[in-house]
DNA sequence: AGCCAACCGGACGGGGGCGTCCGTTAGCGT
DNA sequence: ACGCTAACGGACGCCCCCGTCCGGTTGGCT
């Protein structure tokens, strides 16, 4: 599940990249995706030219290092999927979805970002949207999800979660948490809300050197 | 208005300073205050030395740009307070100040950001804070705002609304009325909605090195 | 046990930002 | 018109990050 055919990878080498990847986990958390490909070497008692050999890219590294947050996405947009009431199938993503951000400041950015290259997370990212979109339309129709809802509302919201880290971990996700709930609210169906400004094209955006 | 007695300044160093001011503002407000100080230099067609001789730190550099954005954030928050229906200026100050912070990025980094050192806008900042915690409160009172509102709610907003300062600047102006319509939204008192989670304090942000 | 290839990490050169020094230029007061 | 001095900016040394090369080490197979 791991590597292809070309090498088996020899044990300490194995053992190595595991270290790498935990430390990439571990510090992409925390640094975000700017971290330095040596503070990760650093960190993982390995030197740069063994991350390097690994890894030549920092992109490759943090596609595999996120990989656990790339599938728990794809689960949590089945679930909400899943769900018989479409209102909560939305509400369950958004809430998830948050705090799975939440936790990791790289993944966030990763995510976000469609990357200067071609990024593996692209295509889950858009699977992910596809569903949710298909997700919200049944709340629609269900009376639920406000009618004048659209899909760039959600990335917004993505973006705007984004901001929040400039905090403490754990004051992180319970902010998150919070921020869901207040997202909920100004996504439900209401008798009393005005006309939403026009939404603004987000899908190219522009993420600005990222990597 | 612009410095005390020591030197009245000379002619052309008072103009190189204008432009310093013009390049820094355009800089800061398109990439953000990590522009390197030397970029500001080059696009204000002075040497660095200058530069550094007019504002020996980046801090008081930005102090001075964002002057007018400080100024305007004052006055908006006055204005909000003087409507007399407090909700209608609650709402004002939500609108003006996600588009305030939606036109410069620089100013969104530098407002948030309780600077490493000492930084006079924490002063204006905590102003404007007391005085929308009194809005929010006569906003309570008239049964418009839902009494579970905290000022954390807003600063939350206030950094999820920087989130998205990665489109372009026409795009963002859009998003952040929208965002802010959405926000006022999730604020509003309303029968329906089920409580929030509890709140995390944000105050002491760690801002993680700014400048 | 012994060999070989896979693997390791220290060291190198390049690039860029930082803050400062100093020889030169030019504003301004007489 | 002249000179004094504030003001200028190119150049310097420092540090950090980047990606790669190479001589020494070690796992694993026979």
């Amino acid at each position: 599940m791991t590597d292809r055919l070309p090498h088996p990878l020899r044990s300490d080498a194995l053992d190595n990249r595991e270290r790498i990847l935990d430390a990439a986990r571990a510090l992409f958390a925390t640094e975000g995706l700017n971290v330095p490909m040596r503070e990760i070497a650093r960190h993982a008692g390995v030197g740069p030219a063994t991350l390097y050999r690994r890894f030549p890219t920092k992109q490759m590294l943090a596609t595999e290092a996120f990989a656990d947050e790339m599938r728990a996405c794809h689960v949590l947009v089945e679930e909400g999927l899943a769900e018989p009431d479409p209102w909560r199938g939305f509400c369950l993503v958004i809430e998830k979805t948050c705090e799975l951000h939440a936790r990791s400041r790289g993944f966030t950015e990763a995510f976000m970002s469609t990357f200067p290259e071609a990024m593996d997370f692209a295509a889950e990212r858009a699977y992910a949207l596809r569903s949710i979109a298909e997700l919200a339309n049944r709340a629609k129709d269900a009376g639920h999800l406000r009618p004048d809802f659209v899909l760039d509302d959600l990335i917004l919201m993505l973006m705007a979660n984004r901001g929040i880290h400039t905090i403490s971990k754990t004051a992180r996700v319970a902010a998150s948490r919070r921020f869901a709930a207040l997202v909920i609210q100004a996504f439900r169906a209401s008798p009393q809300h005005s006309p939403l400004p026009p939404v603004a094209r987000l899908s190219p955006a522009a993420p600005g050197k990222v990597m």
